[in-house]
DNA sequence: ACAATAAAAGATAAAAATCTCTTTTATTCG
DNA sequence: CGAATAAAAGAGATTTTTATCTTTTATTGT
């Protein structure tokens, strides 16, 4: 479905997201520990979304990834189209790339739902909205 | 969401369903040059099929793939869990190994309706049943 | 039996994704 | 300023996926 850079991608967001309440910032390798991934690949990964805006970093001493208002409110969907692109969003089942109403596939039609379905998913839940929960126990972002 | 191999696969066998009506076989360059795709690569894959058994194949002059009644009527969830497993029908979004309803990522809820919403539209839908709107046109294989 | 045909199998190559290690740059704090 | 810290950047290494090329095996029809 996703890459696992875009998995982690997510995981790693919502792990800031939870972590870096009142301008507190987190290490990559805290991160890392977090959600159980490799450092150097995720800090890549991190790289990359704080140069398109939708995580924030800090050099230095007490430096770190943290999120802004603006970051806080970013959709799945703006992480996921920065890491995999937009193939998951549009893209044709069976990987044909004039599919279309005009040119379906045979699973053009069926597919349209799923894939509108996933869309609206990830573009109305929120990179923050998960932080209480995670603080409770009630969900996981590692194993 | 599929790999390359298993968009193949699909493409691949819903053109020998079409195309091997009536006891005819379908040559492997056909069958490329029919849903445009790497002759060796799609040969290889209709190999594992074969072993498989959810396409059939004959060697030597008039040979080629084909598709019996039993064959015909496999779902494509068959063809999609021989070729890419079945990560796509039990997997976590996030990558969790150990994702489940006691320890659930973030998403695990909303996104098991849209897994069991795929799962349900490959299981009921059979590699045969395009074979008329195929020949009319109204559904591609290629491009 | 023999030649032609077509899939099966084997071996390799190229490309992309994943992961690791090292060096550089920016920032903080004493 | 100088030392320590942490992200950024650069450079490889490994693994997986995708693709190609060659040889072998089975089958058919002459």
């Amino acid at each position: 479905m996703f890459s696992k850079a875009c998995e982690y991608a997510i995981r790693a967001v919502m792990f800031v997201a939870q972590k870096s309440k009142d301008g507190a910032r987190v290490g990559i390798r805290e991160i890392a520990k977090g959600i159980d991934s490799p450092e150097h690949f995720v800090a890549k990964i991190l790289q990359d979304l704080s140069r398109k805006g939708v995580i924030q970093s800090q050099k230095g001493p007490s430096g770190g990834f943290y999120l802004d208002d603006r970051s806080l409110n970013a959709s799945l969907a703006d992480i996921v189209r920065i890491v995999d692109g937009d193939d998951i969003f549009t893209g044709c089942a069976l990987g044909l790339k004039q599919c279309s109403e005009a040119k379906p596939c045979p699973l053009h039609h069926e597919f349209k739902k799923i894939r509108d379905d996933l869309s609206h998913l990830l573009q109305h839940t929120s990179v923050g909205e998960f932080s209480t929960q995670l603080d409770r126990n009630r969900l996981f972002l590692k194993r």
